[in-house]
DNA sequence: AACTGTGAAGTTTTTCACAGCC
DNA sequence: GGCTGTGAAAAACTTCACAGTT
């Protein structure tokens, strides 16, 4: 999703599909294999071999003639290319159920993320623990995000609230936002925002369903 | 996501917009607005005018040339189109912190969906309320979800256990799967899955920054 | 004057199909 | 024989621009 002007040439939709391959290949490789073709992660994700080959073609050969791709080498590209060969400090914004279970995932360390800072309104939680870090009133925001050099947050907040939380992640320095909260948000170019709403999900399948 | 072979004519990427122009026009109707615009929806949605009347206009003429759409009637009319002008009832698979988090979000009845069973293979879970469901043991779930004609799951189990449950809720009768597990499904023609991956979503947007 | 619905034009994305290499 | 990388062709999708309606 580029915010606005897209300073590469490669289409969002060839890097929206990176994540995936990236995933499946980290499963290969912990299955034990070392090689694999595009037409084998093709039938493993539902995807044309053409269509894997031409997108990881964007980023250079990474593949054999007559061989496939060695997985552990196409990981270490893909990583370098989505730059998750780092690892990405994350502030949690919404200590509810949502909140909890997000700062609890275990899933995020070995891809290239790690909650660093979570803050909340409420007083009541204000101070506690959450997984192993201290809930940090919503006025600490941008002193923590500024200091700690945050880019990357997560918005688990009530619907309400979401577009002033995303207002002040942005002005405290925040880049990449995953909103979990059931709401659209306006945010400046230069400013890229990723969207989880189950009932998005959800709806969209139905139309299917009779 | 066309699971397989596509019955309509309507391409799933306009049926994937359409939860999206939903759930903005509930806001505005929550707002107090009874009429709106392409060119205002648009606007709020960042997508173009004309993109929306197109989309739109692939289900009928639910607008007013000079005048725009009347929210309350658009509204109606998606939400048959989308088939959520129902309540679909929803088999919940894990009760873990995610499961925990997804069987109290208040946001899904108001929005077509109603989760009526939780299933865990946890012995210390079993017979434990979670919401206000008792969570069930995996082998109650083909009988639960049979019975109940249940056609819509959420998995929020580990990666691993998660083709298993699929292969499972399949057999039962489920034809639509909302997969939190941070892996890709096999599924048989004729049965949707949409993805949630927090991961996934981040790593699209890391691309973009420096 | 404001706005929709829609053919036609333009752009993007996917698939095809094959030369070249292992 | 099996597989990649890639131009070219095909298909899908978006935008344009305007006739027609309120």
């Amino acid at each position: 999703m580029p915010s606005n002007i897209v300073s590469s040439n490669i289409p969002d939709i060839v890097i929206g599909r990176l994540p995936i391959y990236l995933r499946a290949l980290t499963r290969l490789a912990q299955e034990g294999q070392d090689v694999t073709s595009s037409h084998e992660l093709g039938q493993r994700l539902g995807i044309s071999s053409a269509q894997i080959r031409k997108d990881l073609s964007h980023f250079g050969g990474f593949g054999k003639q007559g061989t496939g791709y060695q997985i552990a080498y196409l990981i270490e590209q893909l990583k370098q290319v989505l730059k998750v060969n780092r690892e990405w400090d994350v502030a949690l914004v919404g200590a509810g159920d949502l909140g909890h279970a997000v700062a609890n995932y275990r899933g995020f360390s070995d891809r290239g993320f790690r909650i660093v800072c979570v803050f909340d309104s409420d007083a009541d939680k204000i101070g506690r623990q959450i997984g192993q870090h201290v809930i940090e009133p919503f006025d600490h925001l941008k002193a923590t995000i500024t200091e700690r050099n945050i880019r990357v947050a997560m918005i688990a907040v009530p619907a309400q609230n979401a577009q002033g939380v995303a207002d002040k992640l942005i002005d405290a320095g925040v880049r990449a936002i995953l909103n979990y909260a059931p709401i659209s948000l306006n945010v400046p170019s230069g400013v890229y925002v990723q969207y989880i709403d189950p009932v998005v999900h959800l709806q969209r399948m139905t139309y299917y369903l009779d």
